[in-house]
RNA sequence: GCGCCCGUAGCUCAGUUGGAUAGAGUGUUGGGUUCCGAUCCCAAAGGUCAGAGGUUCGAAUCCUCUCGGGCGCGCCA
């Protein structure tokens, strides 16, 4: 309808062009506005053309939209069309109009709101890429709806979305995370040690590694406490360096152990938790296409092509013996080293290896969803690839803020220093899978959201996922009812009578609905979920008043099948919406 | 100290990318209703859009500064 009306504006400005009503000289723009009003006494639709061209055509704003809304062609779906305001041009719609939508929805069903403005170009979207050195928290929790709702968005406006996880199974944390495997492991041979290192991994779940280890390698890996901590630096609360002693223990281990049994512990505590997290995230109905490897790339030498890639740009220097990469040049802050002075490469060496071979892979389009706190690493990804030549623009980082607990008006979350921070699996055992999804999502990603885990929680109107599951599960209960009684749906019948659907409340609920297709599309270009769930209390609401002011099973069959038409087509948006943030749409409650 | 994000009704948040009288939910107050399924409907009150300048026909939205909050500023990942 909002094409349509765009389309007609378009043709009488061209034709008042050609009739020499307007200059000829001067440019039309290429999109012509259209906007839904915020206010029913404007309209359905208003554009502001005359406003925005009244300067370059030096005419009155007003006097100029007079002038295009005389020349519209005339439409059957506009019933009045008038200038207000500054120069607005207000369209006031048939209701036959509207009627239309219903039989839209019927007849594309699933596919209502879909379309193909994404003209099937590829877009990758990396999302929560946790360390596997633990089980998901809660702030994963929202980068992991947030990137999910993004990605099926972007595949219901036509874009072809690619989910990876970037997995950072190399790296100084993962032998943090298996030196902790294994002294725990040493505890489950009998061994004692004074205190834990300040600097490991403490939680629950490196005992579950340890067992699960000894299970496989019984007492093979075992050597005696006072030979692990033979000569070691103190840990920081005898004194010490934490970071020193951390670092000489896991020396220590991969002596011990030999290469290749420390490989052993170190994959063991890597696989345990990356299936937990898969597991996690499958349970929390999101899906990757790929999990990506960061060793691979080092193993695949594409960690030393990045670095000669850039290296052959130019923009690489050698200081203090360390290999530094001049991201300055291009913005950042200050220079990043790529190649530390002991010779092992940074993170970021392999970050940019990782950007450069999504660059290669041909996607059009890269979303990165980060943690917010990773917000000062986006100018030096950004820098490398402009100084191999990529194109950083096809690059979008989106910073996902975190997420505050609240539980019975109290903060809710603990330290995450502890290890006892709140995990994504007792949040969605907590308040349910589709209330999680839901509540992540109903906020925009750059705002701090807090998370009210009783109103998730509660099976009331206040609660906006009940409010929205129940209006379509009353749909389905309004169906079961009509059966009860005997009776049945006519679509048929329904479609040739939808003329009586004059009530207000009809009116406003079609309006509603023929919304749904421009708030995807709006919420998938925007990458903006949080969109898309407004628009689906919206919808419940109007539904939920429709219910309460007209009864729809009503004797005169014409009326009743025209009224089931109409709430069988709020069911499929409703159920459409849903699919698309992850959350399911129940038939009974 | 520097950089990024944020600041909208008592509370939680929208605000269609610069448009018309700034909205919704919740909470408060008053009235009505109890009928397919957990109630719902109507009304009132509630705002210096953090503050001050600027840009223009027009600013919550864009620019500058100030105040307040969050995050970041490793040869960690």
């Amino acid at each position: 309808m909002k094409h349509h009306l765009e389309h007609l504006l378009s043709s009488a400005l061209i034709g008042l062009q050609q009739g020499g009503g307007l200059a000829a000289d001067i440019e039309l723009p290429s999109h012509i506005p259209v906007e839904r009003t915020r206010d029913r006494s404007h309209g359905e639709f208003a554009s502001n053309v005359a406003l925005t061209l009244a300067k370059t055509v030096r005419r009155k704003p007003r006097e100029l939209a007079e002038h295009i809304a005389a020349a519209l062609p005339a439409s059957d779906k506009i019933a009045k069309v008038e200038v207000a305001g500054p120069g607005f041009i207000n369209f006031y719609m048939t209701p036959a109009a509207f009627q239309g939508v219903i039989t839209d929805i019927m007849a594309q069903g699933p596919h209502y709101g879909r379309s193909t403005v994404g003209g099937g170009r590829l877009v990758q979207v990396e999302f929560v890429s946790a360390n596997p050195t633990g089980p998901l928290h809660v702030g994963h929790g929202r980068g992991a709806a947030y990137g999910a709702a993004v990605a099926d968005l972007l595949e219901a406006v036509g874009y072809k979305a690619h989910r990876e996880y970037y997995v950072n199974d190399a790296g100084r944390q993962m032998d943090i995370l298996a030196t902790s495997v294994w002294l725990r492991y040493l505890e489950l041979c009998d061994e004692a040690f004074a205190f834990f290192p300040s600097n490991g991994y403490k939680g629950e779940y490196v005992r579950d590694i340890a067992a699960d280890l000894r299970g496989q390698h019984g007492n093979a890996l075992h050597h005696p406490i006072a030979q692990v901590m033979q000569d070691l630096p103190p840990d920081e609360p005898a004194g010490g360096d934490k970071e020193a002693h951390i670092d000489a223990l896991i020396a220590r281990a991969k002596q011990l152990l030999g290469a290749a049994a420390y490989r052993q512990v170190f994959d063991l505590g890597l696989n345990d938790i990356l299936e937990d997290i898969r597991e996690d995230l499958r349970e929390f109905g999101v899906i990757y296409e790929e999990w990506f490897s960061e060793r691979s790339l080092f193993e695949s030498g594409a960690v030393d092509r990045a670095v000669a890639r850039l290296q052959a740009s130019g923009h690489l220097y050698e200081k203090d013996g360390a290999l530094w990469f001049r991201s300055t040049d291009y913005g950042d802050e200050k220079d990043r080293v790529i190649v530390r002075e002991n010779g092992q490469k940074t993170y970021f060496a392999a970050d940019i290896a990782y950007h450069m071979d999504k660059m290669e892979r041909g996607f059009d389009r890269v979303i990165d969803v980060w943690g917010a706190d990773h917000h000062g690493y986006v100018p030096r990804v950004k820098a490398a690839l402009a100084a191999v030549g990529d194109d950083p623009s096809r690059l979008d980082v989106l910073l996902v803020q975190f997420a505050t607990l609240y539980r019975g008006g109290e903060k809710a979350q603990m330290s995450t220093r502890s290890g006892e921070f709140v995990t994504l699996r007792e949040l969605r055992h907590e308040v349910g899978d589709d209330a999680a999804r839901f509540f992540y999502v109903l906020r925009k990603c750059e705002q701090h959201m807090d998370f009210d885990l009783d109103l998730a929680k509660s099976q009331s109107s206040d609660n906006p996922v009940y409010y929205i599951q129940y209006a379509h599960a009353r749909v389905c209960s309004v169906m079961r009812q009509l059966q009860e009684k005997g009776l049945h749906w006519d679509e048929a019948r329904g479609r040739a009578n939808l003329h009586l659907l004059t009530e207000t409340h009809e009116q406003a609920l079609m309006l509603g609905l023929s919304r749904y297709p421009e708030i995807v599309e709006m919420a998938a270009l925007n990458h903006e979920p949080h969109q898309l769930a407004h628009f689906l209390r919206d919808l419940a609401n109007d539904f939920h008043t429709y219910y309460n002011a007209h009864i729809f099973i009503v004797d005169d069959s014409l009326l009743r099948d025209a009224r089931l038409n109409l709430i069988i087509a709020t069911r499929h948006v409703l159920r459409n919406g849903l699919t698309l943030l992850g959350v399911s749409a129940p038939e009974a409650m």
